[in-house]
DNA sequence: GTGGTCTAGACCACG
DNA sequence: GTGGTCTAGACCACC
C-alpha cells in the first residue's frame, strides 16, 4: 500500500516535520517495510503542492537517521530498520513529553479525569487507522 | 517556597517558553499559590543571565492567558484560576499536545498501551506531589 | 481591498495597539474577510516607517486572539472566525471598555440617555457599512 | 455626603487615573459640590493603602485642570465646574470612544444587540449609583 | 524601584 | 523571501 502524507499548512508545525514524523510511524506501525520505494521528491512535492526544497530536506534528515537511503537514479527507499536506544533510554526520553502535556493540559484547566481520557480517545484514533492499513 | 528557574540556553526551545514552561508547572503541582510574588522583569533576567525583555516577554504571555498579573509599578502575581479560553479553544490546543505525545512515543517504539500505563502512572504522581503542597 | 494603516506616531496609544485597532476594525467591518493576506511584517513596517518588532508585535497579538495567523515562510492571513475566549472572559473584557466609554461620556456632559442613542446610532452605521462589504 | 473612592489596584488602569476619574464624575453628577473639601493627600493615601504620592499626582493632575483648589494650610477644594467644551466639540470626541467600543465588542464576537444590552445594562449601574447619592 | 513600549540590529528556521 | 527569537539599550508611566 502506497504511503498517504497528509500536510496541515496552517498547523505550527512546520511541513518537513510532518513528512519526517509521517514516514517514521509508518515505519513504526508497519505500514512502510524495508525496501518499500517513496515517491520521488519532485512526485511528493506536486502531490503535495509544498516546495520540492522542503521534501528534500525531510528525506535528507531521514537519511542522515538511516531510515532511508537515496539510490540515485533509481529512487527513495526504505532501509533497515535500527532499535538504537535502550528500553531504559527510550523510557527516559519519554518522561518529559508525558510532563509537558501535564502540566501545559493542566495550565488549560484540564482536569486529569479529562486529561487521560482524552489521551485515551486519541490513542484509539490512532490505533485505528493503524488497524485501517493492515486490512 | 521561592520558584528557582533553570535556562538552557543551548536547547531549541525558546528561553521565554522555557521559563513559561517552568512556572506553569510551578502553578499547576501547587508550588506557586495565588497572590505569589515573582520576582521582578529585571531580577530575573539578571540571575537568569539573559535579557529583561526576554523574561518581559515569558511573563506576559502568562499574563494573557490569565495565569498571572502584572501591575505596573507593583510587581508581577500569580493571579485567581479562571476559565480563560473557551472549553472549545481548550480542546484545539490539547491536541496538538497530545499528538506530539503519541507520534513520539510510538516512535519511541512504545505501544499504546505502555503509553497509557505511562501516562496514568505520571499523573498519579503529580496529583500526590499537588497534595503535598497544599498541607 | 488593500487595508490601509494609519499610524500617529505622537499619540498616546502605543503604535501595536493602533495596528491591532484597525486590523480589528477591518474584519468586524468585513474590509478584511477570511484568508485575505496581510503585508508581511517587514513590508507594513517599511511603509509605516517603524520598527519590524513592533508590526510582528502587534501580529503576534491578533494570531493570539485567533483573528489571524503568522505561517512563518509564507505570510500572514486572516483567520475563520472562532471563540477563542470563553463567554465569561469576553464579558470580564467587554465591561471595562463599556466603562471607560460611561465615564468619558459622562466628563463630557452627555446624559445617560444621551449616551444610548449615540451608541445606537453608531452601531446602526457599523451595520450598514458591514453590510455593503458583503455585497 | 463624604465622597467614597474605591481603588482596584488589579486593574489596568493606573491607580491615580482611578481617583481622578471618581473625582471628576463625582462633580459631574452633583455628588460632590463646588466648595466641597475632600480628605487631605496623607489622609486619602492612608485610608486606600497607597502611595501618597500617588494620591498627590491625581490632586495635582484636577487642580491643574481647574477643578480643583489646594490652599495651603486649609486642604482641598471642589472649585468652579466650567462648561469648557461646546457641544459640538463633545460630540467629535465622543464618537472614536463609541468607535472603539464597537470594534473591540465584535473582535470579542459580540453582536450588536449584545453589545446594546451590555451598554444599556452598565448605564443602569451607574445611574444607581448616582440616585443613590441624591437621597 | 516597578513594568510597558519602541528601536536597531542580529541570527535562525522555514519555504 | 517569510516570520520567530534574542539582545542591547533607550525612554516613559507608575508607585
Amino acid at each position: 500500500m502506497a504511503l498517504n502524507i497528509n500536510i496541515n499548512t496552517g498547523s505550527s508545525v512546520p511541513i518537513y516535520k510532518q513528512i519526517t514524523e509521517q514516514i517514521r510511524l509508518g515505519v513504526a506501525t508497519g505500514r512502510l517495510a524495508v525496501g518499500d520505494q517513496l515517491p520521488s521528491v519532485r512526485a511528493l512535492a506536486e502531490s503535495l503542492a509544498i516546495n520540492p526544497n522542503t521534501v528534500a530536506r525531510a528525506y535528507n534528515d531521514l537519511a542522515h537517521e538511516g531510515l532511508l537511503e537515496t539510490q540515485p537514479g533509481r529512487g527513495v527507499f526504505i532501509s533497515a530498520k535500527r532499535q538504537v536506544l535502550s528500553r531504559e533510554e527510550s523510557r527516559r526520553r519519554l518522561e518529559p513529553l508525558i510532563n509537558t502535556l501535564i502540566s501545559e493540559g493542566m495550565a488549560l484547566n484540564f482536569s486529569a479525569e479529562e486529561l487521560q481520557a482524552a489521551f485515551a480517545k486519541q490513542l484509539r484514533q490512532w490505533q485505528n487507522e493503524k488497524g485501517n492499513h493492515h486490512e
